[in-house]
RNA sequence: GGGCGCAUAGCUCAGUUGGUUAGAGCGCGUCGCUGAUAACGACGAGGUCCCAAGUUCGACUCUUGGUGCGCCCA
């Protein structure tokens, strides 16, 4: 017997107890170990930090990512899944600095970094219980126990490892990079820090001359809102295909030189005419000299010379340069440069500095110190914040004839997030750099390689940002990541890079190890990984192989922590130092999952970090011999990824915006006024979304998984919607259920039970398994519906596997659905009479029982990946019955594979034809008022064409049925009910007719259809004349449509037109009633809470004529559809009544139900 | 400002190498079914397939140019 499954079914409690299975069961591991020398199917983590709540967005990515796996390794493979946690980073650091009430840099070395980065090692761990339970609770299986951690001594120095590799190859180097600097911090703020304290804020807007060297009267007009950089300044830019103009300014006869298509705008700020004298393109103007408005650098420089690469010399500064961003948007046309304020102002000086022989070049100059005020360099405003000199350097300019135009500009600017009042200033510092713009082909060649879903990510996103790529800017001056593993040596200054702990403690007289061992004297709890952190190691140091005497020191930087995420291919396993071994069998990865926000993240760190370490070296860069490595062909180091898109939430909110509610319901109910629907991003502040838990609380984790499967492809940005998850249940979920709650209803009647059907070994219940079990047919002995349901469960499997191997969950969950809904709403509804049937061990009943019990077992199979509790709560009690002798766990089935020999092509579209006449069927009875209780006399049925006709004309009980009809005919006097409309087939007539083709649909349509497809049927032919040609059609060349007349009971479909006979006898009315009267019983029967085997007395008592007459004629039918003994026509003693109309005429029922009956075998 | 993506029913989305009647689910309405039943079925209303031009016998689909929205980057 089968376990009595509830009707009434809680899903969150029933996965609560699946989870305690698995658990106790190990379900998980048994899954692996039996995959033990299986092929591997590589997969990647891509490490989320553990030190925020996790959200829906991370519900999504960890479905995604357990979906796949799971399903490849049904499908033959192991799968290890090691989980892993991101640990470094400011996010880390402002997270304690929060809750120390700290903000700037200063602080946190007042409060000591080794204090802080104790709290910060606690602090990722913060929320690791929320996140192990979100993991658990989806259903998403992975190795959390074997995690790696980023901060954990092996991974440090695997990551060490990597960077000398690329250190001594010469593809890390130090420079400068201009970065948004908070000077009062002494800190630089990442690009989302920046974007959060953007203010609109009124700046001087000026507009400067800077006069020619050559011709002191003609000057460059540049245009800048930040006027302290001036003193910085060191050239001016043009685009060298604009035209600029000479233009006179009357007043004093200067000459001013702007570009030619903005002089009308400087005219009217200045508002006066500007005659032009002379235009140029800008090319003409690149390399003319000029004075700068400051001589800080000039009076030493201004004169100044370098050799040029390829030969001659020019003066350093202080020129006119080309440059392609200059634009007519705002200013000039001419800009003035200060490359330590601005990062394309930088570029420009590389640029420059790269046109001249070593050590000729321009310098980077700059007036400003990192705490904001000018230096000694520019003795007259030093120890000033620059900001404050603005006003006193326009004033000096104006003084000084400089300053042509004034006035105030209205843009946003950004400010400290943490410091309001505070405003930043693109700063330069030196940072670290992995020269990646090396690898750009090989990134681009590994790219071409990888098989990204969706596709334009290959090309478009991610191809145009390797193409665009810049030299990586690793370092940070930041505490709690990964230490940059370069020592310097005080006196030489020279590097070198240490690949572990142990190499460093090998080197000659080191000394300062004793800070990590005091250390661990006063707090023994310390973890040891900490040692190789900050400021432990920083504290270490050794005698320098470059000079008698002098110390190496290491650099002061942590690396940027997405080089950490981007190492975890070979840094999860300690490669090289160990872990060889798990290093070669996991890599690459076949599939990662991750949002299209990591597109610049992860993706890139890893692909970039793989394709230097393990790809193709581009021609000139020097082999490490230190690091030796086999070259991985491409994609690496992964070859699928999905791309998931973005995740919004969904909610109402009052006019004003101030309340808010996650539901309709609630907004109507609980807001008096008018509510508006919103769909945004998520968001903690606002509120807008529940927590996954209590998704999981009401509705599950299978819901909210199969929502996020079946809803749409990954990439579409998905809604977070509360009512849409809710709706999953009764789509999918609960249509399932019912089916197989349907089958073990009927099966315990029946004492239908599998296991002492079949004897030994069942495994996986698959056809193979149960062949031999008693009642057992082989498919093709059994009836043309178990045939079909058949057919359709291997052409499911069939697709849902093609689809799966193509990364497509949305693919495979339509076929999903399509397939419960064929077994739902066709295979069970039309098969109830069947598993009705009074014999309980007849072949038919049993094809039915064996029949359903496969689709079901299968059904589990294929949607464990997708929804594994539901999947296995199935399997439990359908597999169960066999006890031992079943597998043990859905999950360690294999999936199923299709037989082709199963699917019935001709049959699924013989089956399908008969669904829509069984349909058009319908409608007619609806068009006509004649609802499916009252039985009609005939039905006629015209076919578009004959090919079926026979199949159909020997399987009519199901429409007979179905439509409630006594026949089923497939007439023969078609014209009487229909007119053929006759198309033709575009797709194949296109090629051949070409601009002919609105003709001959003319031809077609106006021609008599009946007449043209007699002659097609005898000849196999038609000839159709157009523009004075004969094209020969055949019947492939035509497409016909039915058209239902005008005045008959009729529905069209594509194939077929359903004509009603709607004359009813009084014998069909008569039966009518009866059917009514039974459903009437039945419904009684049900408020009584009766069994469904229950037998029953019952009395109807009714005045009217027919109802009696019906009973009389019918009374075994009524008998045996409501489990009567006995009918009676006047009230049962003791035993309430219902008042019911049957065709207006009042009837009352008494329904007694006959508990001491209690044997079966009787009927 | 640049890159990428999106735009189809009230809502959320499909729409397969261009083929002439553009679909699904939900929602809404009507009717029906009823021992799977807090399910289910049928039908209906609802569409300038964002706009414009082009290519073509034929464009939701291809090309170009706009408009709007989102994301990433400046």
């Amino acid at each position: 017997m089968f376990a009595q499954v509830p009707s009434n079914v809680n899903f969150p409690s029933l996965e609560e107890e699946i989870l305690a299975f698995w658990k106790q069961h190990r379900i998980y591991e048994q899954s692996l170990q039996q995959r033990q020398d299986a092929p591997k199917f590589v997969f990647y983590e891509g490490p989320p930090t553990a030190n925020g709540l996790p959200h829906p967005g991370h519900c999504l990515t960890r479905a995604i990512k357990d979906l796949f796996p799971r399903y490849r390794t049904m499908r033959g493979y192991r799968c290890d899944r090691k989980g892993g946690w991101d640990t470094h980073g400011l996010p880390v650091e402002v997270e304690v600095c929060k809750e120390l009430g700290i903000h700037s840099k200063e602080e946190i070395e007042a409060f000591g970094v080794e204090p802080f980065i104790h709290r910060c090692q606690a602090s990722v761990w913060r929320y690791m219980k929320q996140w192990e339970q979100l993991t658990e609770r989806l259903g998403f299986w992975i190795h959390l126990d074997e995690a790696y951690v980023t901060y954990h001594q092996s991974y440090v120095e695997s990551v060490w490892w990597s960077l000398k590799h690329l250190f001594d190859r010469g593809l890390l180097y130090r420079g400068h990079k201009i970065v948004w600097w908070w000077a009062q911090g002494g800190t630089a703020l990442s690009s989302g820090e920046v974007g959060q304290g953007y203010r609109e804020v009124a700046d001087p807007s000026v507009y400067i001359r800077f006069p020619l060297v050559d011709d002191p009267n003609t000057a460059l007009l540049v245009w800048t809102t930040t006027p302290w950089t001036l003193p910085s300044n060191q050239f001016a830019a043009v685009h060298p295909d604009l035209n600029y103009a000479t233009i006179v300014d009357e007043p004093t006869g200067q000459r001013l030189i702007i570009a030619q298509a903005l002089v009308p705008t400087i005219a009217a700020k200045v508002k006066r005419e500007l005659p032009i004298e002379s235009v140029c393109r800008g090319s003409e103007l690149v390399g003319k000299r000029y004075v700068p408005p400051f001589d800080f650098y000039y009076h030493g420089d201004g004169t100044r010379t370098g050799q040029l690469r390829d030969g001659g010399t020019q003066a350093i500064a202080w020129r006119i340069v080309p440059a392609d961003f200059v634009t007519l948007d705002s200013g000039t046309g001419v800009v003035h440069q200060a490359p330590a304020f601005g990062e394309v102002d930088y570029e420009v000086l590389i640029d420059q500095q790269q046109r001249f022989a070593e050590g000729q070049g321009p310098p980077l100059i700059c007036a400003v110190g990192p705490d904001g005020k000018f230096n000694d360099q520019a003795p007259e405003f030093q120890g000033r914040w620059v900001k404050d000199c603005d006003r006193d350097i326009n004033r000096q300019l104006r003084e000084r004839g400089l300053l042509y135009h004034q006035e105030q500009y209205l843009h946003d600017y950004p400010f400290c997030w943490r410091a309001e009042d505070d405003p930043l200033i693109q700063y330069p510092r030196q940072s670290w750099f992995i020269r990646t713009t090396a690898f750009k082909d090989q990134m681009l060649a590994n790219n071409q390689k990888i098989q990204w879903l969706p596709e334009h990510i290959r090309s478009g996103r991610f191809g145009n940002f390797l193409e665009t790529n810049v030299d990586w800017a690793l370092s940070r001056e930041r505490y709690w990541g990964t230490p940059l593993p370069i020592w310097v040596c005080d006196q030489t200054g020279r590097m070198e890079a240490v690949s572990s702990y142990d190499e460093l403690l090998s080197k000659p007289d080191v000394q300062g190890v004793d800070a990590w061992l005091r250390a661990k004297e006063t707090h023994p709890e310390l973890v040891e990984d900490l040692k190789v952190h900050k400021p432990y190691i920083d504290a270490i140091t050794y005698a320098s192989p470059f000079a008698q005497g002098a110390r190496m020191q290491r650099v002061p930087e942590v690396i940027d922590c997405w080089y950490d995420s981007g190492a975890m291919p070979f840094a999860q396993w300690g490669y090289p130092h160990q872990g060889r071994e798990s290093f070669q069998q996991q890599f690459p990865a076949d599939f990662i999952s991750e949002a299209i926000d990591q597109t610049r993240g992860w993706f890139y760190s890893l692909l970039a970090i793989s394709t230097m370490l393990f790809g193709d070296q581009p021609a000139g860069t020097q082999p490490a011999e230190s690091a030796q490595q086999t070259v991985h062909p491409y994609p690496h180091p992964y070859q699928t990824c999905i791309v998931l898109g973005l995740m919004l939430a969904e909610w109402w909110e009052s006019a004003d915006g101030k309340q808010r509610f996650l539901s309709e319901s609630d907004a109507r109910e609980l807001c008096s006024e008018k509510t508006v629907h919103r769909i945004g991003k998520m968001s903690k502040q606002l509120r807008n979304y529940r927590s996954p838990q209590e998704i999981f609380d009401v509705y599950g984790a299978d819901a909210l998984r199969w929502y996020f499967f079946a809803n749409q492809a990954p990439w579409n940005s998905i809604i977070y919607s509360e009512k849409a998850i809710k709706e999953s249940i009764p789509e999918f979920l609960l249509r399932l259920w019912n089916v197989y709650s349907f089958f073990v209803i009927y099966a315990n009647i029946d004492g239908f039970d599998p296991a002492t059907r079949l004897d030994g070994h069942a495994g996986q219940l698959t056809d193979a398994d149960l062949a031999d079990a008693a009642g057992w047919r082989p498919i093709d002995q059994r009836g043309e519906l178990d045939r079909w349901i058949t057919s359709e469960l291997h052409r499911t499997v069939q697709h849902v596997t093609d689809r799966m191997d193509a990364y497509d969950n949305y693919g495979a969950c339509k076929q999903l659905s399509h397939f419960v809904d064929a077994l739902s709403n066709w295979y069970v509804r039309r098969s109830r009479e069947r598993f009705w049937a009074a014999q309980t061990d007849s072949p038919d009943k049993l094809d039915a029982y064996w029949t359903l019990y496969q689709c079901l077992l299968t059904t589990s199979k294929l949607i464990a990946p997708f929804t594994p509790f539901l999947a296995e709560a199935m399997w439990q009690n359908l597999a169960g019955v066999f006890q031992q002798r079943a597998v043990e766990s859905v999950h360690l089935c294999d999936y199923p594979v299709a037989d082709p020999a199963a699917i019935d092509a001709e049959l699924a579209t013989q089956m399908a034809l008969l669904r829509e006449i069984a349909s058009s069927g319908l409608r007619v009875r609806m068009e006509n008022k004649l609802k499916v209780r009252q039985p009609l006399s005939k039905v006629e049925v015209i076919l578009a064409d004959d090919t079926h006709r026979t199949w159909l004309e020997q399987h009519d009980g199901l429409l007979r049925e179905e439509l409630n009809v006594k026949q089923v005919e497939y007439t023969q006097q078609a014209d009487l009910y229909i007119a053929y409309q006759i198309q033709p087939n575009f797709k194949r007539l296109g090629p051949r007719v070409g601009k002919r083709m609105p003709q001959v649909k003319q031809a077609l349509v106006s021609a008599d259809g009946g007449k043209l497809l007699a002659e097609l049927n005898r000849a196999g032919k038609v000839l159709l004349t157009v523009q004075d040609q004969t094209i020969e059609l055949d019947s492939e060349d035509i497409q016909v449509r039915l058209q239902a007349r005008e005045g008959w009971a009729a529905a069209q479909g594509d194939q077929s037109v359903v004509v009603l006979s709607t004359e009813l006898t009084p014998e069909l009315i008569r039966e009518g009633l009866i059917r009514d009267l039974v459903r009437l019983v039945n419904e009684r029967r049900k408020e009584l809470d009766c069994a469904f085997t229950d037998r029953i007395r019952l009395g109807i008592v009714t005045e009217s004529v027919d109802l009696t007459t019906a009973l009389r004629e019918n009374e075994a039918y009524v008998m045996n559809e409501t489990l009567a003994r006995e009918i009676v026509g006047s009230p049962l003693d003791d035993v309430s009544s219902v008042q019911q109309e049957i065709a207006k005429c009042p009837v009352t029922l008494f329904v007694q139900i006959l508990h001491d009956w209690n044997d079966p075998s009787e009927d």
